[in-house]
DNA sequence: ATTGGTATTTGATAATTGTCAAAAATATTA
DNA sequence: TAATATTTTTGACAATTATCAAATACCAAT
């Protein structure tokens, strides 16, 4: 549970009361690579902490997998618009590597959030980041060109291209495998 | 005060004691056509909700204005990366039309947050809201064409067509006027 | 209604990125 | 290690969108 804690210190940190009350409602799960997370079709119910690992979100269009996004260790990952409307999620989300999550039920998280004015503090922040996160994202998606995006990515995320797939990070940047792989070959 | 507290109730009903607590708060603005609410540089120390009215949020990039969102009333609007880290706003915001909008100081929103735990949830669930629109148009931006950001644009928010010009539009749906015409022209 | 300014459309051309096919490189499994 | 499958690269060509320039339409103010 360490990592899990430390790292949400970072956010807002927790009286021992609510992180007792947090370590109740989390359990910790293992997974292995290819293992699936969320099957699109089934509502994610679940809101996940990952320890360690890596994983990936995505979608399939016309018979094609389209990753758009990524989750490594630290990051609280959802397929966010099943898990907070209760609708059938459209995407999938499997491993890329041995991971730990740490998986916390959403009646759980609302029964803390009923108990602990702070848990609730803690996912209103956390939910801050992310949205300036996707913020950047979709400027980047809408404004920058190919080559753009990918600089973009080494800079800020390089750890994403040692750990993950070309192919699923060209999904990533919205270019084809074949456009990405020209634009490295350029730089 | 209405037209707020009607709006809120959608997403989290206050108590009275909360309502009468961010009506101390909030201090009601009229601007005109072409006002300045933000300017690229200042950091935005306001939430805002607009009771009635339409603004644009831009950047400018080699000397070109962008618009990449739009408000219209019952939005809660801010330049949320500047509002939320307190660094300087990289975006302009600027009024389409006479407007009415409520401005909530930052910091009493975080004394509202400690007073009453209900407007922190209020607050969370309008981030889940506003964070599930901006996945969509994440996706749409980086997976769909020109086109069909267009026609989703028309099934979806068909009022931004009928009160925003053209241009503005197109930088919205990250495409050059020139396109969106002729997009336009072959429908 | 006329004038001047701005917004939108249209045309010609260029740049970017996608598609399809095949080769080369890499990873996986027997 | 060899054999097979998968991923990445390369090439030729097509589709989409951008750029630049000019024409037309629209709007606001006189």
């Amino acid at each position: 549970m360490q990592s899990f804690f430390k790292h949400i210190n970072n956010y807002y940190p927790l009286s021992i009361a609510a992180q007792e009350a947090l370590e109740e409602c989390a359990v910790k799960i293992e997974f292995y690579k290819n293992d699936i997370l969320l099957k699109e079709g089934n509502v994610c119910r679940y809101l996940y902490f990952i320890e360690s690992g890596a994983l990936r979100g995505f979608y399939n269009l016309d018979g094609k997998e389209i990753t758009h996004w990524f989750g490594f260790e630290n990051d609280f990952v959802t397929s966010f618009h099943s898990f907070i409307t209760g609708e059938a999620a459209v995407e999938n989300i499997m491993f890329l590597e041995y991971s730990v999550v740490w998986a916390i039920p959403k009646e759980k998280i609302q029964d803390l959030f009923d108990q602990f004015h702070e848990t609730e503090r803690l996912v209103r922040i956390v939910y801050e980041k992310y949205y300036i996160r996707l913020e950047e994202r979709f400027v980047n998606a809408q404004f920058k060109t190919a080559a753009e995006r990918y600089e973009n990515l080494l800079q800020q995320t390089p750890h994403i291209l040692t750990r993950v797939p070309l192919g699923y990070i060209a999904a990533y940047l919205g270019i084809t495998p074949e456009t990405l792989s020209r634009i490295r070959s350029r730089v």
